[in-house]
RNA sequence: GGGCGGAUAGCUCAGUUGGGAGAGCGCAGCCCUUACAAGGCUGAGGUCACAGGUUCGAGACCUGUUCCGCCUACCA
């Protein structure tokens, strides 16, 4: 007899057939498999990440798709691998430095990668272990990671290649500057925040009207800004052209308070009139509107720098503000200000600011020279093959917001002011940069000219290879971009660049395009979008059939989890406290709820009382087949048409729900309704499977042979549809079957075959549903009556039918079996006695008579004597709690858990009294 | 400013072409019926946010309102 534990404990067993999946390599592809392919490569976690909820939500799905069309005979890889998340690396390592008195810059530039290579050596493979746990089947022989060699390689030619296209240029413009990172930000890294603010109305007084002395507000013009500091690098001020309070001013000059400097009012449509006065301050170099108007304008606005690359002042700011931090700065403008009667007013404004998406620190506007790829033209493209669907996007609804972004996308700048990362691959001849140094570019219109004729020519060499000299003066002079490329770049490549791309390998050719990405809508725009454009561009093709936008995982409130709210639920002790198994299937059953899975561990512990519901399930099975003989010498037939003849009505409709799930699972997994298929084989086996058909088996164990076998042909076939789902519990019980002389032929489940295309009998499932209401008929009268279970009763059932009757006729050992039955008086005529309890279904009506078929005296007198012992119990309890002593001296909860106890036989009591009333009736009416 | 999503049992949420209001947890009652008390059985509990409309019929479709949440944006 096999002997099993009586819970499933999966301490040991999930260590124990994970590294038996690795040590047969059933992770990789199958070459021998003739199925399609099938391949999903995965969101390269940070090399800084530890395995967050996001994470074990996004692994899970991937790895029960893989799972699954593994099983059903595809030929699938799960390419891993992680990224190396440039910022925030280093943020990590300079963290570090920081802590030992040091910076990068003292390091240098090659000792600092060092320093960061050592630092990944060390840390970077942490979150590939944690997926490892979660039971992750990808193919780690193909492990990559976003700078290694092959993947630079593919950074370099694209970003070659683009440059060659004049799809990448340089340019000289305002970006998001982070003054803690020190570097580029692109406008998706920056992050909006509504912040409560202050609006300050400035007075600017007008050069030529001081004379005015009868209409003193004639003499300035006001503006209003939420950054006074910015004042200081003000070039104009704009008004709208049809303004009527201010047309008279346009073309006059204004003098800058505090500096003196005299600068235009000009005219521009883009003004609000009705925003704050009506008049504008342009300070081109710090703010994105006033970029473009300056650059509108003819002739175009000066471009005044007055803060620096590390959030201070600069010389530009005047004497009195250079070195300041513009914070500090800001406070002393408005103090000057104030001292000298130009603040008119000011008042409370709530309006978005941007911080770095790495650091938080409030970003800055900065005229910088930068690389950029010009998106458009990818773009156009990338939205083209969605609205065709080559690409499907689920749930479509994600597919409005990719197109407005798109539709609307901006040159994407990729340049990077830090050293961890791609570097990009550009030179600079010191001999021919004088030329370019000499040229005063300020707009970018004048660049492009630049670099289209003289410029390119004059100092900028991009290339494969760092050049030898320079190919238009011959200098040997050169030196290499000091950037590196923005991480989500080489992000954008990972569909072809880790199957080997640029050169041709078989990988590409098998894998590419690749079956379907799982992600989070967090990332399209970073990543999917860019990676739709790229893939497009470099090989002609879509990088992936599906996209699957999954949830966040936030926490029961519907927060985000973060580090500092501290509500941050760690997968790894949901793991260690509930198995992997129950987790998994928890994030799965959650994961088609809508934008947001509010995280429970309630559910997480439901979801293991599953597991052990399964774990026993097969134990009982196991228990009663007579392993030694080897199980499946019971089965029937080979020939699974023929079964209905040899199976009894229970097995029948078992087999026929198996196939109902089988098919339902695969339909919910094609359509990625992660949720629907969890809940199929959940339903099935604890309430198909376990509530109703052990429960019958049971009463043919003894008889049957054919019945040992359904029992087990069940389980078998259950676990293979449970497996992606609960890998491992499913291969332990799996394996225990197969030790036992069966005649499966695979080496484990992974690689067993997937459930479907089975037969359904809908005969036996209509049958059955006959069979379940009498029991549920009878039960039901038990229940509200409260008699006992082990009280065995004798009931009629009026059949509604001739065929009910008859299939009632023949299986009602199943009924009373389920029902606790003694005796069952059927028929189509069966009268209704007066005084029975009744329950009415659909193809039977049950009757209890009590009269007769209940020993309505001996029930009375249990219940009196129940009576008498409950109301020994109160009346004690009632002296005990009038009693002043006892109240005074026993803890307040010792008293409340009386009084509790108290309550409770009173009502108890009070039952007791009905239920002895409702039986004496029935004798009276009798 | 624009867009999207949500409002269903005490809690967390399903509800896929319009016809039965559901699950898990919690709660109440009866049971340790030899696979499982991490269990079995039986129940209680809902004006499906509000107001209109389409329809024989609406939780689902349309319009409006209220309250949340999110994304996005160059009104200083």
């Amino acid at each position: 007899m096999l002997e099993l534990q009586k819970s499933y404990n999966p301490e040991g067993i999930e260590k124990k057939w994970y590294e038996y999946w690795v040590s047969k390599g059933y992770f990789k592809p199958d070459p021998d498999s003739l199925g399609d392919t099938y391949c999903i490569v995965i969101p390269p976690p940070n090399i800084t990440g530890s395995l967050h909820m996001g994470h074990a939500l996004n692994i899970t799905l991937q790895d029960i798709l893989c799972r699954w069309r593994r099983m059903s005979g595809d030929k699938v890889l799960w390419l891993p691998g992680t990224d190396h998340a440039g910022i925030a690396t280093q943020n990590v390592v300079e963290k570090q430095l920081t802590a030992e008195g040091l910076d990068r810059y003292k390091l240098g530039r090659d000792a600092f990668l060092k320093r960061v290579w050592k630092w990944k050596a060390e840390y970077g493979g942490k979150i590939i272990h944690q997926l490892k746990r979660l039971g992750a089947s990808c193919d780690w022989s193909r492990e990559r990671f976003t700078l290694d060699e092959g993947l630079s390689k593919a950074v370099i030619e694209v970003f070659v290649r683009l440059y060659e296209e004049g799809l990448i240029y340089r340019d000289n413009r305002l970006i998001n500057w982070c003054p803690r990172c020190h570097t580029a930000l692109s406008d998706l890294e920056v992050e909006h925040e509504e912040l409560e603010g202050k609006l300050y109305y400035i007075k600017y007084p007008i050069e030529g009207n001081e004379l005015n002395e009868k209409n003193s507000s004639l003499r300035y013009i006001t503006v209003a800004t939420t950054r006074p500091e910015t004042m200081l690098g003000d070039t104009a001020v704009a008004v709208h052209p049809d303004d009527s309070r201010y047309k008279d001013f346009i073309g006059k000059t204004v003098a800058l308070p505090l500096t003196r400097r005299k600068i235009p009012v000009i005219s521009d449509t883009a003004v609000d009139s009705s925003f704050g006065t009506g008049a504008l301050k342009v300070t081109p170099a710090h703010d994105f509107n006033d970029e473009a108007m300056a650059k509108r304008q003819s002739p175009a606005l000066e471009f005044i720098t007055v803060i620096g690359k590390d959030g201070r002042m600069r010389e530009d700011a005047g004497n009195r503000y250079a070195g300041l931090d513009r914070y500090d700065c800001r406070k002393l403008v408005l103090k000057d200000l104030k001292e000298q009667g130009l603040i008119e007013k000011e008042h409370g404004y709530t309006h978005a600011i941007g911080h770095c998406y790495r650091c938080k620190t409030v970003i800055e506007p900065l005229l910088t020279l930068q690389w950029y790829v010009n998106v458009k033209p990818l773009a156009k493209e990338a939205v083209r093959v969605v609205k065709e669907g080559v690409i499907r996007v689920i749930p479509k609804s994600w597919e409005n917001t990719y197109f407005a972004w798109m539709e609307n996308i901006r040159d994407w700048c990729i340049s990077r002011q830090i050293w961890w990362g791609h570097r990009i691959p550009a030179w600079y001849c010191q001999s021919c940069r004088a030329v370019e140094q000499q040229s005063n570019r300020s707009t970018r219109q004048q660049f492009k000219e630049e670099i289209t004729t003289g410029l390119k020519q004059g100092g900028v060499i991009v290339s494969r290879e760092a050049p030898e000299k320079c190919p238009y003066c011959g200098s040997t002079e050169l030196v290499q971009d000091e950037d590196v490329l923005d991480t989500w770049f080489s992000s954008a490549l990972w569909p072809f660049s880790t199957l080997g791309w640029p050169d041709k390998t078989n990988d590409l050719k098998t894998f590419y395009p690749t079956s379907v990405l799982v992600t989070g809508f967090d990332i399209i725009f970073f990543w999917v979008a860019r990676m739709i454009m790229m893939g497009l561009k470099f090989m002609g093709d879509v990088p992936f059939r599906d996209v699957y936008i999954h949830a966040l995982v936030r926490d029961v409130k519907g927060q985000k989890m973060s580090k500092s709210k501290g509500n941050v639920v760690d997968p790894l002790t949901m793991m260690k406290r509930y198995g992997t198994d129950a987790f998994r299937f928890t994030l799965a059953a959650f994961a088609a709820q809508g934008r947001d899975i509010k995280f429970s561990e309630e559910r997480v512990e439901g979801y293991r009382h599953f597991v052990n519901k399964l774990w026993n399930a097969a134990r009982f099975i196991m228990m009663n087949s007579e392993f030694g003989k080897g199980v499946w010498q019971y089965a029937p037939t080979r020939d699974f048409s023929l079964l209905t003849s040899y199976l009894s009505l229970p097995s029948r409709w078992i087999l026929s729900r198996l196939a109902a799930t089988a098919d339902d699972m695969n339909r919910a997994l094609e359509e990625y309704r992660f949720n629907d298929a969890a809940n199929s084989i959940y339903q099935f086996i604890w309430h198909e499977f376990c509530d109703w058909y052990i429960e019958m088996a049971k009463s043919e164990l003894v008889t049957s042979e054919n019945v040992k076998w359904c029992l087990l042909y069940t389980l078998e076939t259950s676990l293979r549809l449970l497996h992606p789902f609960m890998p491992y519990v499913t291969e332990e019980v799996w394996q225990k079957i197969r030790d036992q002389g069966s005649r499966l032929k695979a080496q484990s489940i992974m690689v067993s075959d997937y459930p479907k295309s089975m037969p359904r009998d809908y005969q036996a499932e209509e049958e059955m549903s006959c069979i379940m209401e009498a029991v549920l008929g009878i039960r039901s009268i038990r229940g509200e009556l409260n008699i006992p279970p082990s009280l065995e009763l004798n009931v009629s059932i009026k059949t509604l039918s001739d065929s009910t009757d008859k299939i009632l006729r023949e299986n009602l050992q199943y009924v009373k079996r389920l029902a606790k039955a003694a005796e069952i008086e059927i028929g189509r005529n069966v009268r209704k006695i007066e005084g029975s309890a009744v329950s009415v279904k659909s193809s039977v009506e049950v009757y209890l008579p009590l009269k007769g078929l209940l020993n309505i005296d001996a029930e009375i007198d249990r219940l009196k004597k129940d009576r008498t012992r409950i109301e020994e119990s109160i009346a004690f309890l009632n002296k005990r709690l009038l009693n002043e002593d006892f109240l005074q001296r026993a803890p307040e909860e010792v008293v409340e858990k009386e009084k509790t106890r108290y309550d409770e036989l009173v009502r108890k009591r009070e039952r007791i009294v009905d239920s002895i009333k409702k039986l004496k009736e029935v004798e009276v009416k009798e």
